[in-house]
DNA sequence: TGTACATCAGTGAACGCGCGTTCACTGATGTAC
DNA sequence: TGTACATCAGTGAACGCGCGTTCACTGATGTAC
């Protein structure tokens, strides 16, 4: 078997990441260098963390996986911690860039784009389970990786900036701490993408989808900061 | 040496959980038979976990640390999930009445008795991180072990209660539906302590502690659904 | 009260397995001249 | 343009280890009479 594969859905998913050899030799047939290891062990990590979680996954996995032999990984990162750590900076990367996309710089008014952040927040926790999971259930340490770190600051202060505009356009006075109303948005989202947005949790009894729940969650906590959210 | 126990960690913890032998035979030795077994191997779960997180934790190390031989707790377990779904029914159990003690029935008011509700949940969250994590990061199937739904159940219903009797208490009219509320309340205060009452995020850059925060939080999203939290 | 016996909860040895990790190696690539 | 060579990114075999699981067994406990 090619490149030492053992089944169809390991090939399936070679043939969609590296589309159907379309981008490599002609025969579809990889030599001895694999040239774009890196990026398919984390495509490798990303498919088996969706399959069996965050805690089933192993380096050795992850190399057969990429069809490759256990020992090359080795040559691109130290352990499975530090790979994980790369999927995690990954993730916070497309985190930010979603949620960034989402606001839309506030149009086409703050609180519609805000509640519109929401969405998209839990949207990514649903639609890449196996990325968020990467990102807040495996226990890495943010600090131990400078791009880690830098993407999650960045999602948090697209956040926080968001709610500075908010404000501002709201005319509320005193104007309420930017910092903590991010701090109590992004707890309530995240609690909601994490209890309500995925299978965990009491799902057949909720009342309403949780697209609606954060909205109306979102909805209240402004009214609480006396924010008029019909603005 | 005694129980084929091989290091003095496992020791230490044995005499911590049966007080030194006072409970058993009067020289500390244990028999043939442990007598209490089961209870051995939950505290020991909760051991590991709290030293090597969720994922570290296998059957084998339980059985070793609870002094036994590895084909002991197949008597008592068909496998790891079954012992840890029992250990997330214990922290459902201890949590609902941490929860419950913690409303003292909404004395001496409705909105102060919440509060404290919700500082009792930050508190459950780091006192208890071994029982928190076996909750609701282990990824176990709630509805798989009836107690464990049951509890979990539990500790939901007390907390809707509470929002029942602090709606009742503050006359708002129209009532916000109680369901709602309580979802909201749990959402942030879950939200609140996974992202920052635990060292995973952004610990440093808190401008306040994740009590205030939740507090806060709490009083604002009380206000904003009509609710006088000086009541 | 004593005895026989069924049942229960443990032992310990054994097994196959997959993981992490290392090693000397080898084929491919890129570059100096 | 061709050739020699350094470097790089893989191989594959090997290893020790701990886990999950099974098995026939055995010692302790409880109960019937």
């Amino acid at each position: 078997v090619i490149c030492g594969i053992g089944d169809h859905d390991e090939f399936e998913t070679m043939r969609h990441r590296f589309g159907d050899g379309g981008d490599e030799k002609t025969d579809g047939r990889r030599g001895y260098h694999h040239g774009n290891l890196k990026e398919a062990l984390i495509a490798a990590a990303l498919d088996l963390i969706a399959a069996k979680g965050v805690a089933g996954f192993t380096f050795a996995d992850a190399a057969r996986h990429a069809g490759v032999s256990p020992a090359a990984p080795y040559r691109h990162y130290r352990d499975r911690d530090t790979l994980l750590a790369d999927v995690a900076a990954r993730g916070f990367q497309q985190f930010a860039d979603a949620l960034l996309a989402a606001w839309e710089h506030g149009r086409p008014k703050p609180v519609t784009a805000l509640k519109r952040m929401g969405h998209a927040y839990l949207a990514f926790a649903r639609k890449e389970p196996a990325l968020y999971a990467a990102m807040f259930e495996a226990g890495i340490d943010l600090n131990a990786n400078a791009e880690c770190r830098r993407e999650s600051d960045r999602a948090f202060n697209t956040l926080k900036q968001a709610c500075e505009t908010v404000v501002s356009a709201s005319n509320v006075t005193p104007k309420p701490p930017v910092m903590m109303m991010a701090l109590h948005i992004w707890s309530c989202t995240h609690g909601t993408a994490t209890l309500y947005a995925r299978g965990d949790r009491a799902r057949q009894s909720l009342p309403m989808s949780p697209e609606e729940l954060l909205e109306a969650h979102l909805l209240v906590y402004l009214g609480g900061l006396g924010i008029d959210t019909r603005q």
